[in-house]
DNA sequence: CTGAAAGCGCTTACAG
DNA sequence: CTGAAAGCGCTTACAG
């Protein structure tokens, strides 16, 4: 491969001459920056980052984690990342699954150690508690989003699933229902501990006696077959109303129902999650889904911008939690 | 940060055999080797990724690019790939989008430079000729996926557009329908082009002189627009039948029509492409999609391996064009 | 089994 | 404006 050295040998000069040019450092005579840009052409040069990130101690890259990639909710976020990193800064963002589910031999943190000036994880599986941690001891700038994981000197983000959920069961009892499930995807999920919390608490509140939550994972065909099932506790309990983890969970169960003669929201209220515009797929064949945005933009904007600042010490970043917003649209309606 | 010295220092040895314990080298005696791995413990050490890379000049990583990560037909890719390197190899993946459409300020390629050991490119925006070309000047080890680019070196993985595309386009004539559009995403895509290669080819072999083909962006929205406007075309010029070059602009089409009062498959044929699992959130309202089926998992195994096989030097490896698969299910019949 | 030394490809005071 | 030299944190022959 070829090296400063060949390019300093070809143009005639020192390597520090080109590593300037190279730097769009000023202080170079025309003459020879011309020489080295045609040596840089010529050669096809291109810099060493490793060599470059070693000498600099920084590299102008930060490592974005998630669970899994290809998740719809998280999609949008890894969307919104890149396209902040790339308007704004003149950062490279990488992404690395990091799917808790398969133990996986490789330990990413390990191998991007340093290669990295800053890391966000995003959704709880994406991190643990201690590699947050080290990450702090060895002084990383981490901002962790959506995780519920409160490490002194990590900036975290989350969004207020207590209230809001606690909102949306309200919501349905306000019309009436007085049994409501609760459908997650995982029990050991924060998230899913949040928003159970907020359940419990509504239906405390306004007097309920039905209690009742399941966690069904966290794939669209897990809620269709769900939904199938879940027809029959309809009919003989006289369930009349779920909330969701999500809306693919949320249209699967509709969709399971419905395959069982019972109608959303006429027979059955569904509440989701996210307000995907996902389901837009379905906008034909399914009501619009009564669910709960979360200001996704908003918080990417804030985590990018809050790294930066963590990187470059500009100044003191805040924890933040975003209220999400109960959408009321369509498929929650009085019981009947 | 704390550096080998630092550890040797704790341990009372040399950088040396901190390096041998680290990368689990023989030739240590246990006493010293226990210390070392105190020390670590206790300061908690990580090897600076970048020095490491610089002196073996080898990363354990390599890069994937696509256009979009959150793209549905290549977030499956991803899936894939990353867990046949997590499962089989002792590699990480990195991901970084490549939205050809934004112009970036950020030069990946420069900011990724040797910090990677193999590339895979995915899908035709995701890299240049001129880019590949540089890459295997500089000895890289690079495959593409789904790009239809022939570049000297670089591994080529490829599906037969234009074979299939023919054969589901003589599947419809076979049905009897004589006026069919092509719609694609973006007249400047190979892709495209193959495929609308093999639809002309099949119009002129049987003899059909109605030949349009549309192109209308990559999203649901426009697709739905799309199939709206189309409406009309259907009552005013007999179009009987549609070959769309995916499975979400397939069903936008079809919720377009639907919605205008021409069902598919009785007024009106469609044929998607991809074979997407995502469609099944709207299968109980669209009848099964008479589809291609590309065979992503086996491209994405072939891929890696060959990847590695490059990476290692252990053999040649050889382009392949993969075979897809009509699928013909409920969106096709006859023309009315 | 162990350590001193050279080298990986860059950057950046420093001296001129 | 320019170059020689030291240094970034690691690995690995080499000598002992």
């Amino acid at each position: 491969m070829i090296s400063i050295y060949d390019i300093a040998k070809e143009a005639g000069v020192s390597k520090s001459t080109v590593s300037r040019v190279v730097n769009n450092q000023p202080g170079v005579i025309d003459s020879k920056r011309e020489k080295v840009l045609q040596a840089i052409e010529k050669l096809d040069y291109k810099p060493h980052s490793a060599a470059r990130n070693l000498a600099l101690k920084k590299t102008n890259v930060v490592a974005v984690f998630v669970r899994e990639l290809s998740a719809n909710f998280y999609a949008e976020f890894v969307h919104d990342i890149n396209h902040i990193f790339d308007d704004e800064f003149n950062y490279g963002a990488i992404y690395c699954n990091r799917n808790s589910h398969s133990p996986s031999r490789v330990d990413y943190l390990g191998l991007v150690n340093k290669s990295v000036d800053g890391y966000i994880f995003i959704g709880e599986d994406s991190v643990t508690e201690k590699e947050l941690e080290v990450l702090v001891r060895a002084g990383e700038s981490v901002v962790v989003l959506g995780t519920n994981l409160k490490v002194d000197g990590v900036l975290s983000i989350d969004v207020n699933n207590y209230e809001v959920t606690y909102e949306a069961i309200k919501h349905l009892i306000d019309l009436g229902h007085q049994k409501i499930i609760h459908i997650g995807a995982a029990e050991t999920s924060v998230e899913f501990q949040e928003r159970h919390r907020g359940y419990e608490q509504a239906l405390k509140d306004f007097g309920l006696t039905y209690n009742s939550s399941r966690n069904i994972g966290y794939e669209y065909e897990d809620a269709y077959q769900y939904g199938l099932i879940l027809a029959d506790e309809v009919f003989k309990e006289g369930l009349t109303a779920a909330f969701c983890f999500n809306d693919t969970a949320a249209v699967g169960l509709i969709n399971g129902l419905q395959e069982k003669g019972i109608k959303v929201p006429k027979d059955f209220s569904v509440v989701g999650f996210d307000d995907l515009p996902l389901v837009r797929m379905t906008k034909d064949y399914i009501p619009p889904l009564t669910t709960i945005r979360q200001p996704q933009k908003d918080m990417a904007i804030y985590a990018v911008h809050s790294l930066h600042d963590m990187m470059n010490h500009v100044k003191k970043t805040e924890n933040r939690v975003y209220k999400c917003e109960l959408k009321i649209r369509e498929t929650t309606s009085k019981p009947r």
